[in-house]
DNA sequence: TGCCAGGCCGGGT
DNA sequence: ACCCGGCATGGC
C-alpha cells in the first residue's frame, strides 16, 4: 500500500464515530457504511447525546443504506443505553476499564460479538487487543496455517501469543489483513498465487496447533 | 443475475 | 457446544 504504517487506521475520526462504524460495519461493504455515517454526521447525529436523544425510527432510516439497519439501530441505541448506564456516558470512562473486564462488558451489550468487541477496544480505546475477522480467518485458511475449525478467540490467542502485546503493532497487523484481503482473497475462491502454491502443502497434523 | 461484504442473535439439536 | 435461518442494502 501507499502508506505503510498509518497509525491508527481505521477509518472514522472520533472515537465514537469508530464505535458506530464497527457497528455499522457487520457483514457489510464500507461503501454502504460511508453513505450511513455521512447522513448520521449530516444530521449532526455523531455523538454520544445526540445518538441518545434520536428516535429509533429516525436513526433507523437514516443508516438504512449499511443494511440490516432496523438492527443496526437497535444495537447502536443498546451500545449508548449501555454506555450511560455503566460509564455515565462517557466514553474516556469506559476506556479506563481493564481490557478484559471491559471486553467482557461490551460482549454483554446486544449486538456487539468479539469482532466488533476488539475493533472498539483496538481503534477506538487503543487496547492491544487482536481484531480477527472474516479476512483473518481466510488468509490464514488458504495458507493452510490453521485448519478452519478454530473459534475466535483460538485465533486471537494464536496472534497475542505470538506477537508482543503493541496495539500499534496489532493496529496495523490487521489494517494490512484488511488491505490484503480485500485485493486477494475473496471468498469466491480466485486463488492468488500465493494461496496457488500453499494448496500443495501437506495437511496440518491432528496434533498441530 | 446472483453472490458477496471487516457479524450477531435466537432457537433448535 | 455447534448449526442454521434471519437480518438488508448496494456493487460487481
Amino acid at each position: 500500500m501507499a502508506v505503510h504504517g498509518p497509525q491508527n487506521w481505521w477509518p472514522g475520526k472520533t472515537r465514537f464515530e469508530v464505535i458506530v462504524g464497527a457497528i455499522l460495519t457487520q457483514n457489510t461493504a464500507w461503501t454502504n457504511v460511508q453513505r450511513a455515517i455521512t447522513a448520521l454526521r449530516r444530521e449532526k447525529l455523531l455523538t454520544v447525546k445526540a445518538l441518545e436523544g434520536v428516535s429509533l425510527r429516525k436513526l433507523a432510516g437514516l443508516i438504512r443504506p449499511s443494511g440490516y439497519f432496523r438492527q443496526k439501530a437497535r444495537k447502536l441505541k443498546e451500545f449508548v443505553r449501555y454506555l450511560r448506564l455503566q460509564h455515565d456516558g462517557s466514553l474516556t470512562k469506559m476506556f479506563r476499564t481493564p481490557t478484559a473486564t471491559l471486553r467482557e462488558q461490551l460482549l454483554a451489550v446486544h449486538g456487539i460479538g468479539p469482532e466488533t468487541a476488539d475493533s472498539v477496544l483496538l481503534y477506538a480505546g487503543k487496547h492491544a487487543v487482536f481484531v480477527v475477522d472474516a479476512y483473518t480467518r481466510r488468509i490464514l485458511e488458504r495458507h493452510r496455517l490453521v485448519r478452519g475449525t478454530e473459534s475466535y478467540d483460538d485465533i486471537r490467542g494464536l496472534f497475542e501469543k505470538s506477537l508482543p502485546a503493541n496495539r500499534q503493532l496489532f493496529n496495523e497487523y490487521h489494517a494490512l489483513i484488511v488491505h490484503a484481503g480485500k485485493h486477494f482473497c475473496h471468498a469466491k475462491a480466485p486463488l492468488c498465487s500465493t494461496c496457488a502454491l500453499r494448496q500443495h502443502l501437506p495437511e496440518i497434523p491432528e496434533d498441530a496447533r
